[in-house]
DNA sequence: GCGCGATTAGTCAAGTATGACTAGTCAAAT
DNA sequence: ATTTGACTAGTCATACTTGACTAATCGCGC
């Protein structure tokens, strides 16, 4: 939820921004950094402004509804610092999604466990060349380094997949069938 | 949460256990697969029971308080494989905790960013310094799979993280002080 | 034979997150 | 003029998650 918090008042404080707009940025350019609904954007600033982090000032075009915008108060600034600073000197232990079926692969008799396997490197695989595909000018240094982080994670996490396939199908070579073992 | 139910299904599975049991084994030995809570798995439990994929039955030992053992029904078993094929099969976009940071490092003088990144290229190499001493055998091969796992991520990480620092580093030697740059 | 910290087993209130929905506006094709 | 499909802007009920707590037992030193 921090990083959430830090992630808003990062980009109000480059611009201040209605909710729709912050989200939409959200979902489009950010989807790798963070999976954060609008509903809870939303939610978030209301918190924010609660506390004094932010204001909001409404504004109207035309005859659309209005729009609350929002910007960073001095307050907000500080706290924004304050993430930063905790979220760039620290390294949460990371839990990595999709793991959890990993933990369970001898439930599967190997053939189909390898099958699924090698759809799971042909996902990561495709995530991988959508990133390298990002045009690497056009975005500020922060961003490009964390496309850079996704990438190489990704090419790292493409290799040990592709190992571990060929490592269990030449055991399941050797051995006969691909019955599971049952615990 | 889908994990999270697979992860709890896939150990009744191994054994049935009441709650406080598959509670302690998690954070004990599965810290690095899922970072689930304990009222969080008492709730799924309960959730499970409705549904039929798991039943209890009370317990009594000594003058203890009742426990719940759960024990995994042919539903459950049905639902483990169906979310187990899921989690193998696919490959979540992952979102890195702590990139949100990265994306506002130049929020910062170069020198403290230097020093925070430092500060968590320490960590990580905590982190993956502990998992190479984690004992290879006397696991099943799925744990082990994930603790392989995450070690090449976490080196994977590591690697970046440090040449990440080295061309901040001589970028900031070529240039002068270590001002933010503002936007 | 009793106080006390650790362990066992679980619950609850409060905070967080989100799928689905509302309610309008706009463009442009009919 | 009017239907239609996409966009704008946001809300709400519900579900999920967890920090903090309860309430009992056990072991162990005194």
């Amino acid at each position: 939820m921090d990083e959430r918090t830090l992630l808003l008042l990062g980009m109000l404080r480059i611009e201040s921004q209605h909710g729709y707009q912050l989200n939409e940025f959200i979902e489009h350019n950010l989807a790798r950094v963070t999976d954060m609904k609008k509903p809870t954007a939303y939610a978030l600033l209301e918190r924010l402004e609660r506390e004094g982090a932010i204001t909001s000032r409404l504004e109207q075009e035309g005859a659309r509804p209005p729009r609350k915008v929002y910007a960073i108060t001095p307050q907000g600034e500080r706290l924004f610092l304050t993430l930063l600073r905790e979220s760039l000197g620290s390294a949460s232990v990371y839990v990595i999604a999709g793991d959890a079926g990993m933990m369970f692969l001898d439930a599967l008799p190997l053939d189909e466990a390898l099958a699924l396997l090698r759809q799971r490197l042909a996902t990561v695989r495709e995530q991988a060349a959508a990133l390298d595909r990002v045009p690497a000018h056009k975005m500020g240094l922060g961003v490009a380094l964390t496309i850079e982080h996704q990438a190489i994670l990704l090419h790292a996490d493409e290799a040990w997949l592709s190992g571990l396939i060929e490592r269990l199908a030449s055991q399941g070579a050797t051995a006969g069938a691909g019955q599971p073992t049952g615990a």
